[in-house]
DNA sequence: TTAATTTGGATTAAATTCATCTTATTTATC
DNA sequence: GATAAATAAGATGAATTTAATCCAAATTAA
């Protein structure tokens, strides 16, 4: 019932970037130091990031990592989903999950409105809140 | 981000027990069957189950377990930290872990509003209310 | 007292997940 | 072309989860 380190690395790598220059590049290297994630995992988490949207990469000299939509419209649910998959503290909670007796089960009641509180308190808060940002001030690069 | 399987056979347990006749000794076997349970696997959740005071258990020809307290007094969140724990969404929130700038972090804090939300939600409803059972019906033996 | 039943507890093992490391490739810049 | 940096695939080791085996201890009934 825990959330993944990597989880965590990747709300650290956000506020990160939320709190460099707007657009500007920051290497993975950098991330890795100042936040002291390894710099080979960070580098996994990354990918994924990237393949959520949620950043940009770009490689090359100068390249580096930035955020690809405002700190201010990521949630931590955001983050969370894009890590660990779609949020279900119970297999069952899974829509994909073949439990027969669904609907009636009061078992899978709790769990989900258990879930949905969570959810919500992680969907409150963004990036931006955690950094102490003001909202407005994102340039969208292309 | 999931509980484990243990805890809802935890669960489903205490439900079994609780449907029981008053004080009525169920054997292990049976709740394995009607639960579908791997009967090995319950045998050591019966007996963290036991050991966190929740049942009392009996050996012997026609020994078995049965509740050790009111369904209605058993949380849902009591089974949880009977079986995984102190409950802890991340572990800077375990009082153990030792986070430098825990008081500061802003991390800790979402993390922590979140699992303060899904705790409650656990809390709210017992053993008793999954079954449907009416309370103060519950006679403690000896 | 003996046999049957049932939990207690230790040990082992398979499967999965986590966290990290390794190595090589591609891309961009100077 | 040399260099810097991301991309990608995969290997590894540790921890956790889930499960199975086996034997010991206790209780009851015949």
């Amino acid at each position: 019932m825990q959330i993944t380190r990597q989880t965590e690395y990747a709300v650290r790598t956000l506020m990160e970037l939320a709190k460099a220059e707007q657009g500007k590049l920051i290497p993975t290297k950098t991330i890795s130091l100042n936040q002291s994630i390894p710099e080979v995992f960070l580098k996994k988490t990354i990918q994924i990031l990237a393949n959520a949207g949620l950043i940009v990469t770009q490689r090359g000299t100068q390249g580096g990592v930035r955020l690809a939509i405002p700190a201010s419209e990521i949630t931590i649910a955001d983050v969370f989903t894009a890590v660990e998959g779609r949020l279900a503290i119970n297999v069952c909670l899974n829509e994909i999950y073949p439990c027969p007796n669904k609907p009636e089960c009061r078992v899978s009641g709790v769990l989900q409105r258990a879930q949905d509180a969570l959810v919500a308190e992680l969907s409150r808060e963004s990036i931006a809140d955690l950094v102490g940002q003001l909202e407005g001030t994102f340039i969208r690069g292309n």
